[in-house]
DNA sequence: GTCAATCGTTTAAAAAGTCAATGATTGCGT
DNA sequence: ACGCAATCATTGACTTTTTAAACGATTGAC
């Protein structure tokens, strides 16, 4: 019914090229940290939960599949930023953990990537960007959405 | 100064999920157009140039590299969606040119599009809609941020 | 008239996404 | 107690997307 006129009215072709925008500016960011957009995302995940978290679900949060969560997992288990251990009441799930490191470490890249949003939207007001991600998480997590 | 204290509260990621689910949902219905969401976004940027317009310059107005546009336009070209000439004015140029085909296939591929993203943000009314859109712009093609 | 720059194009390599299969483990039904 | 289906992490293969360097053709500037 009221299809957009202009490609930048598309809604969707603008949150794509906003994406690629923000993820290569906050992977520029990031670098120094030795992190990538998907890596800190996982690890921000799991530091978001700190009675730990199993790989499934953290790969349901972050919107990843599970095959590659394996290797950002094992990434940051080498950097010592994650424990990943088996869950004791069911060893099928793997229980991972931010170490006090990869707590820091996500406080400094959360830092760095609020930065890279300010870069662009800092002279926005706190109301309407609540609006945008209110927005932004209906379309991630409205489970009424006919999707799959 | 202020960071997002749960990876949900981060504008980026959410972002980048957003994209992946509108990609994803956004494909499946352009696929009985013979679509994906490339393909169109680079239809669309034609169509939004009836005079034609430089590889070049679709590069930059989709956000893709030129190398990609190339196949991009080669596939459009096959199906007739669109014509490619060179500019006589400067023979480096190809100008591209949708056909009426490519036009009405373009249309339709926007219906579709809108579908997708009112299925989601169906009642969201437009004030707050533009809103986003308009974030989303700065984000996209703010030239005053640092980038590159 | 030479040189640097720009264009489309090709090619290669890296990163990201998709999907099926496997072995280990669990809970359920019987 | 036992077998069966389901769930988990992991592996591997495959496709798509991204990123980058190089090339010949063409142009504009000096």
């Amino acid at each position: 019914m009221t299809s957009p006129r202009r490609l930048d009215d598309d809604l969707g072709f603008l949150v794509a090229r906003a994406n690629a925008v923000l993820t290569k500016a906050t992977n520029r960011v990031l670098a120094p940290l030795g992190l990538k957009v998907r890596a800190y995302s996982v690890l921000a995940a799991v530091c978001d939960q700190p009675e730990g978290i199993a790989q499934r679900r953290l790969a349901n949060d972050v919107g990843l599949d599970p095959s590659q969560i394996v290797a950002l997992v094992d990434e940051l288990e080498g950097r010592e930023l994650v424990q990943r251990t088996t869950d004791p009441t069911d060893r099928r799930n793997k229980l991972i953990v931010a170490t006090y490191a990869g707590v820091a470490l996500c406080a400094q890249a959360r830092e760095r990537g609020a930065d890279v949003v300010a870069e662009y939207l800092g002279d926005v007001d706190a109301g309407t960007l609540e609006t945008v991600r209110m927005a932004l998480r209906r379309i991630t997590f409205d489970e009424s959405a006919i999707r799959r």
